[in-house]
DNA sequence: AATGAATGAGTGTTCATTCAT
DNA sequence: AATGAATGAACACTCATTCAT
């Protein structure tokens, strides 16, 4: 998988041949299929997919229910992802790859990856609404500026992330040499994201 | 080229059989191939990414240097974009089929589209050095906040923008039908976006 | 088609490459895919397996009802099965095919080729059904021989003549140059049989 | 080789996965491979074909030199035909898989099956000429009918002999539920056949 | 000029065979 | 001796591209 993710990654995902992924994964390409692991290409895609927002979930709701206010509960929600997808170089592959999976997750027909697509799609939205139910509430309580809907904060600082984990991608891949920041940086750039356009 | 932006968008690059972009475009495959168009499916996307990085380019210093302070500078840009992007349904698929662009870009072997990836790099380069300038600029005279790089600003404004225009293009093309904001709450957005976060 | 069943009747269905099919043809593989041609190499073993069939039953319908003694209208369906099956070097190979047809039906997963597989299923019944007819109404008129139940005559009936094309199908395909007998021989066989073991 | 058998039969040589013939003798699919067992999925078919033969050939060699008379022999011939085919579900199916085994036999390239098959040939030959053999005497001894010549009157009785245990095989594997005869018929009609077939 | 039937290179996937345990 | 996880050669099928009409 963690092959899986560097190739995705770097070439998407139709054009990430399955013997570049073995070969990256230093095994046959009968292995991918062999036994419990993939169905499908589609299939590692998605398991991919699923296991990076099941962990999500769970780390949002085992960390942030601890906190009391909204500021916290954001602040610890920007902790998560900043552990999950900037900790090395594979995990800042990864959130190419979630993106990279969307359009595939439409157009699936068989039934047993339908079945990982509804997971899927279920997790997704149940973070989207973990976290505009934290703005609003911090809007509620004065504590966030309410200029804006809390759905449009959420995909302004999802867009923002994610943009600026691509950059570093892209040095990381060795395609951009000069991208002009790093990995400080972009946790510096959400901090002060949440404390200028999150926050009152 | 309307078709393909659609059918692209859609499906992703790969995904988005030449077939489908002639029917949608009520042409016949042989058709996009003879004459002067295009040399083959990725000359088609290439040619697209190019046509809207040059105009973008162009537009910028049309309008951009008329425009004397940084902050009236940024918000030109960003009016810019948003005229060419967020218009009507074809220029929000647009900015899908930019981003499917780019690891497409890279391992080109073709010689004659090689001139046209230096181009189009040539002009990715040309707009984030105006960007970053003029933000440096703003910080400069006093006028931006200066927490964090241009660089860093520059990417967190393109990816907030780009995740808007994202959503859109999901509920433009039917797949999901409440994503909780529409154009306006875009412009909206930008605007908060420069107003707190660039702006001192 | 008619490569189909040179090269499925030499080698079997699974042992006879696409590719050998379509040279055989003298097209691209692609070709055989293409357009409303067949879907799977498995639609292509139905197809001639149905065509096959619904041509024979066409063939009794019109030329048996028109007979009023059941061994003239056995006569009929030996001269219909002859003229079908042994015309020519071709329909010496059908007969293999058909044979192997048989076990590649049961196992079908597609809805669409299921349909193929009842409409196969369908003609096959009604060969047999109405060849047992014939032979349980001579047998009750006198005309025929009523030791064995007409099941039986059937089946020996289809298994000698078979069994004969086999042999002349080895003797085509350059597999066995002796045989030991011809296309006249399996006339006269199938004539001696109906004399000697179907008529009283 | 029991379990080679069964899978063979109901699904032909290819599609029959070496996975399910080890899962039906219930050991691990090495456990085919290793020691002096089979070299190779085809020499487990060419292994039980030549079986078969040799077993015939010697049974044949065996109990047909002591009948005197042509018509004895034959009928000898028939009566091992029926205990080594005809006995139970196991050996119905047998049948099916030496039918199986023509196609393949052809096309073999390495040298160590090629002595096999030179074998199965050689067992094949001495069958059909001890019976042609028989048929010839009985018809110059005055004992058997003479149209047809010997080679097409064994044919006729092979082809009909197989295709009733192909009916047999058929209702034993459960895909044909009613053939319309049993195992008694098939006994009574080849001794019909014998009699009013071959017999003058 | 425009077409779409024909093509075959390229890919995902299967499964006979091996070999470390 | 027996196993079954790992392998990769081989094949069905797709689809960008061509070219005769």
């Amino acid at each position: 998988m963690d092959a899986a993710i560097k190739v995705i990654a770097k070439k998407g995902f139709t054009e990430a041949k399955v013997h570049e992924i073995s070969d990256g994964a230093r095994v046959g390409v009968g292995t991918i299929y062999s036994q419990k692991l993939f169905k499908n290409k589609l299939d590692l895609l998605l398991t991919i997919t699923l296991d990076f927002w099941e962990n999500l979930n769970g780390q949002i709701e085992l960390r942030v229910s601890k906190k009391e206010h909204p500021g916290q509960k954001f602040h610890e929600v920007l902790a998560i992802l900043e552990e999950l997808l900037l900790g090395n170089v594979q995990s800042i592959y990864l959130s190419k790859v979630l993106h990279e999976a969307v359009p595939h997750i439409y157009f699936i027909e068989d039934e047993e990856l339908t079945k990982k697509r509804r997971k899927i799609t279920h997790e997704n939205r149940k973070l989207l609404r973990s976290l505009d139910r934290i703005i609003e509430e911090g809007q509620q309580q004065g504590e966030f500026d309410d200029t804006l809907r809390p759905t449009v904060v959420r995909q302004v600082l999802f867009g923002a992330f994610e943009f600026l984990l691509y950059g570093l991608s892209l040095k990381a891949s060795g395609r951009e040499k000069h991208v002009g920041y790093d990995e400080q940086d972009v946790t510096k750039a959400t901090n002060v994201l949440f404390n200028k356009f999150v926050k009152k």
